[in-house]
DNA sequence: AGAATGACGCTGA
DNA sequence: TTCAGCGCCATTC
């Protein structure tokens, strides 16, 4: 059972994963940036582990910076699934579990802004 | 308490 | 581009 107190890490993670914009992706390090945990990605990643799925959380939409899905057996499968529902959002997936991250990068709310 | 593990990230070969 | 190594830190044994 959880231990009550949702203002845990692991709600604020899945509070920055739904304010993910359907097509575009985040990082396990760029979620952990934005809730002011930086360096922190593998714990993003755990808080994912421990989301009960079928969840109404976009959690798909995070992917590794490497551009890659973590295809490792310890997760049964949801990695299937999760590139089912990125390819559902018009996000093609290698069958190495390679994408297009930059091509669908999520820049957060902030913009740098240096484009020609 | 100490060691091993992991849905990560970065650098270097 | 792919692979290995190191740093990171909560969780698990």
């Amino acid at each position: 059972m959880v231990p009550m107190k949702e203002s845990s890490f692991d709600q604020r993670v899945y509070q920055q994963i739904a304010r993910i914009p359907c097509g575009q992706l985040a990082t396990y390090g760029q979620i952990a940036e934005l809730i002011g945990e930086w360096g922190c990605a593998r714990q993003v990643g755990w808080a994912l582990r421990r989301l009960p799925l079928p969840s109404p959380l976009p959690w798909h939409r995070v992917v590794n910076a490497q551009g890659r899905l973590a295809m490792t057996l310890s997760r049964q499968g949801s990695d299937w699934m999760q590139r089912d529902l990125l390819l559902a959002e018009g996000i093609p997936v290698d069958l190495q579990g390679r994408l297009p991250l930059n091509q669908h990068r999520w820049q957060g709310e902030t913009q740098p802004e240096q484009r020609p």
